[in-house]
RNA sequence: UCCUCAGUAGCUCAAUGGCAGAGCAUCCGGCUGUUAACCGGAGGGUUGUAGGUUCGAGUCCUACCUGAGGAGCCA
């Protein structure tokens, strides 16, 4: 039985076994709040309704301690989620030692303390949304991209060599010789496109920058799909789609969780599809018109992006940017071969970047060319040159970020509570 | 790598260069409807580390350590 299907069972007798969060006390009467993970319920613990062990055991009890319960269900309009728990027995499996308390109390805590003990912190009430709503933000993609006909097939993470700058590897041994973790499947999603088609893939991706802001992880998820005789417009409208499906899943399974974190609701259902496309031509112009002070050429700084996606109320799809910013692979614009076929896409309220793909360069002597001119080494990806010998198609794909998605529609503060432990690069405890 | 800020009780924070404190947590007592319950009492400190200035340093100076916020870079 699982405090979530109480109301199922309104005036019967049931076993619950969870964990104490609080336990208030007023003489001869317990309020004890019990938690299973599936949600909070408060039980009323009257001294005459059970066993005068049973009461002082569960008087003496402290937070977090794990216990089961037997007790009838109730209907008041009192509590919080509509139901209430009269309790008739009690039964202790492990009781949380006075001496050692549970650091985690209904105060207000400061986030390194937090971190520090983030295998506990799951356990509030804060955490447990947000990891509700990564679990059903994950089932949206897997589900989006099941129902249009695509087939999982996911990258490798020890990789030999990187696919976009050296410099933010994290070096592995590997026997007798050195392999990187993944920055991205991207390559790999290339190959398998060139099998199946329609294909993505979805995993950790590494990155060893010295980032340190709200937006930064070192090892965070991304689901990155990749399409055969896709084109920008292609890969833009199926972001669109796949973002706008996101939201709207949690939106129709995930009030009661938006609602502990206080999530303005009315700014999630704005997200409607088309999306605003800009090119970065018009962006650079909308920025500096709104006080920003960037230089054509160089790429969207943080309150650049800011700057921009606040002139809309949904994602805006910036595309179209100088190739000289931009990774080797992607396909230059024929009609302008100085800009790239790319596209990003800025999430509205400041949270930057949550998707960036492109149409990728299908001619082999053009993609040997800028793997020349990025100083690349070719022997590690000769294997992707391949693609480009047999049967190459134009295609493209793009990488969307689980944890600023996360972070966006939860809207957290940052996105190290968007995963369940954070890799940041000043902490990998606990 | 750079810039800024912080570190005092388990937690959140006070303390003009002059006796190291409060609330919560813990323990004891009280209360038959509490909602971060409340009321009374008790215990709890190498003020991040190492130096320095001073009659006197939690407070001022130097270095280091740990962490947080941001920049660049990125999803």
């Amino acid at each position: 039985m699982a405090v979530a299907q109480i109301a199922a069972h309104a005036g019967k007798r049931v076993r619950l076994r969870g964990w104490l969060y609080n336990l208030r006390e007023s003489g001869k009467l317990l309020f004890p709040i019990l938690r299973d993970g599936s949600g909070w319920i408060q039980g009323v613990a009257f001294k005459k309704a059970l066993p005068a062990e049973e009461f002082e055991a569960l008087r003496g009890l402290g937070q977090e301690s794990s216990l089961e319960v037997i007790g009838t269900v109730r209907a008041d309009a009192r509590a919080p989620g509509g139901f209430e728990l009269d309790i008739e027995h009690v039964t202790v499996l492990q009781a949380v030692s006075a001496d050692e308390p549970y650091p985690i109390t209904p105060k207000e805590h400061g986030i390194e303390f937090l971190l520090e003990h983030r295998h506990l912190w799951l356990r509030s009430q804060r955490p447990t949304a947000v990891l509700k709503i990564r679990h059903e933000i994950i089932k949206a993609v897997r589900d989006f991209f099941d129902a249009d006909g695509f087939v999982l097939a996911d990258a490798p993470i020890l990789t030999p060599a990187a696919c976009e700058g050296t410099s933010n590897l994290f070096e592995v041994e590997y026997f007798d010789q050195k392999a990187y973790l993944t920055q991205s499947g991207q390559l790999y999603a290339e190959a398998a496109a060139m099998a199946l088609g329609k294909t993505y893939c979805f995993g950790p991706t590494f990155r060893a920058e010295k980032s340190k802001t709200r937006r930064h992880l070192t090892e965070f998820w991304m689901v990155e799909p990749e399409v055969a005789f896709a084109t920008l417009d292609d890969v833009m409208h199926l972001a669109e789609r796949l973002v706008t499906c996101v939201v709207g899943r949690v939106l129709e399974r995930r009030r009661p969780e938006l609602a502990v974190l206080e999530r303005d609701v009315a700014k999630l259902e704005a997200i409607q599809m088309p999306f605003p496309r800009v090119s970065y031509d018009e962006a650079v112009e909308r920025v500096n018109a709104a006080g920003g002070g960037m230089v054509y050429g160089t790429d969207l700084g943080g309150a650049d992006e800011t700057l921009l996606s606040q002139q809309f109320d949904r994602p805006v799809m910036v595309h179209r940017y100088p190739a000289a910013v931009k990774a080797f692979y992607m396909q230059p614009d024929p009609e302008r071969p100085e800009l790239a076929l790319c596209v990003d896409m800025l999430a509205p309220e400041g949270y930057g970047e949550i998707v960036g793909g492109s149409q990728r360069i299908h001619d082999r002597e053009l993609l040997q060319r800028r793997i020349a001119e990025h100083k690349l080494p070719t022997e590690p990806i000769e294997w992707y040159l391949d693609l480009r010998r047999f049967g190459s198609v134009p295609h493209g794909g793009f990488g969307m970020g689980i944890e600023r998605v996360v972070g966006w529609i939860c809207g957290l503060e940052h996105v190290r509570e968007a995963i369940p432990f954070p890799r940041t690069i000043y902490r990998i405890q606990p």
